[in-house]
DNA sequence: GACTCCCTTCTACACCTGTAGAAGCTACTC
DNA sequence: GAGTAGCTTCTACAGGTGTAGAAGGGAGTC
């Protein structure tokens, strides 16, 4: 992706996160991006491209950031790491998540976009590996349903009423907040 | 509320659902409510006035909704009747489960929305006294940890990566595939 | 230098949207 | 029947938005 494409997909991804899908216009990714008006227009022709390549820039920056939290042995580790992704993705990464969130829902009427469902198939992978390797039966469905519970708790901290109630994203207590919620969803999966 | 107001509201909602937010303008709503044009914009003058009375709609109808999975001492059965409601939120209750997905988002930049948020507070609330009934300690957050969980599950299913490989919401194997995921949630809080 | 190609910027325009106010209608009061 | 209050429908209009095409500019080739 050259330089230019980049620019307007990463502005684009900031005007999705902090106006919403209907904010998403030429214009403001224009601006978002500093660039002259007609830019993101002249790239994108449509809007549909536009949101296109948005998609595409999330899906490309989700495979960039691979984890490995494999050891299955240490599950306080393993829900530590995993907590701090989850923080980062509520700090750091804040606005690619409420865009990613914004897109899927998108998605929902918009067949053509269901590439970002593929969102998450890393974890889901990750999960059924770890869960195959420690020998829990019926591993992929397991490892399903343990990814919801932890989106779960990433939803209902960033947009849900955990907004108003968990303890602020970047501080220590909410990490420790995340770990031993994730550490109580192992244990459902685990078993200890 | 007077009948023309909740038939806009209801048209609202199913307009939300299925267009997004972005669709959610007076003359689609007009339309989706075989009203002639001008009567949405006439009893909502702004469109910050209609996306508040959808969003009022909504809580309105969650509270008419009174559930009572109250038997703590029947954790299979609770999971049971846990997924028969979570499954309706997907067939009957689908465009309503979709619209508050889509408000929550918006409330993200929206403070005066947040109201949506008390959104699942019966559900947290009923969470907390099984919890404090059967002893679980810090029962309070754990019933927000075991909401976000089963959240995390409706989101999966319903615009997440397991709209995709879930089994069809309405079929009785999608009842027990809720109720097997919902019953490891539990399993996670009660520890059995 | 003239030409060409490609990237970038500008401009145009039909259509859509939010919002306001005027016009019309209905039912009820005197 | 005249009047009136309140709901409902129509019309207007300023601005925003999607999209297309024209204009500009700069590097590379002959």
């Amino acid at each position: 992706m050259s330089d230019r494409l980049t620019q307007i997909a990463d502005a684009a991804v900031h005007v999705v996160a902090t106006r919403g899908m209907r904010g998403l216009t030429h214009r403001a990714v224009d601006a978002q991006a500093g660039l002259p008006q007609g830019s993101t227009s002249a790239y994108f022709r449509t809007r549909k491209a536009l949101i296109e390549a948005l998609v595409r820039r999330l899906a490309e920056q989700d495979t960039a950031e691979v984890t490995d939290l494999v050891d299955v042995t240490d599950l306080d580790a393993l829900a530590k790491g995993s907590a701090q992704v989850l923080d980062s993705w509520m700090t750091t990464g804040r606005e690619r998540t409420l865009a990613r969130y914004a897109c899927l829902l998108e998605a929902t009427h918009h067949p053509e976009l269901r590439t970002i469902l593929t969102h998450g198939a890393q974890s889901r992978d990750m999960a059924r590996t770890m869960l195959e390797r420690a020998g829990v039966p019926d591993a992929e469905r397991q490892g399903r349903t343990l990814v919801a519970f932890i989106d779960g708790l990433l939803f209902d901290r960033l947009v849900g009423a955990g907004a108003l109630n968990a303890p602020q994203p970047g501080t220590p207590e909410s990490i420790t907040d995340l770990t031993t919620a994730i550490r109580t969803a192992l244990r459902a999966i685990f078993g200890h």
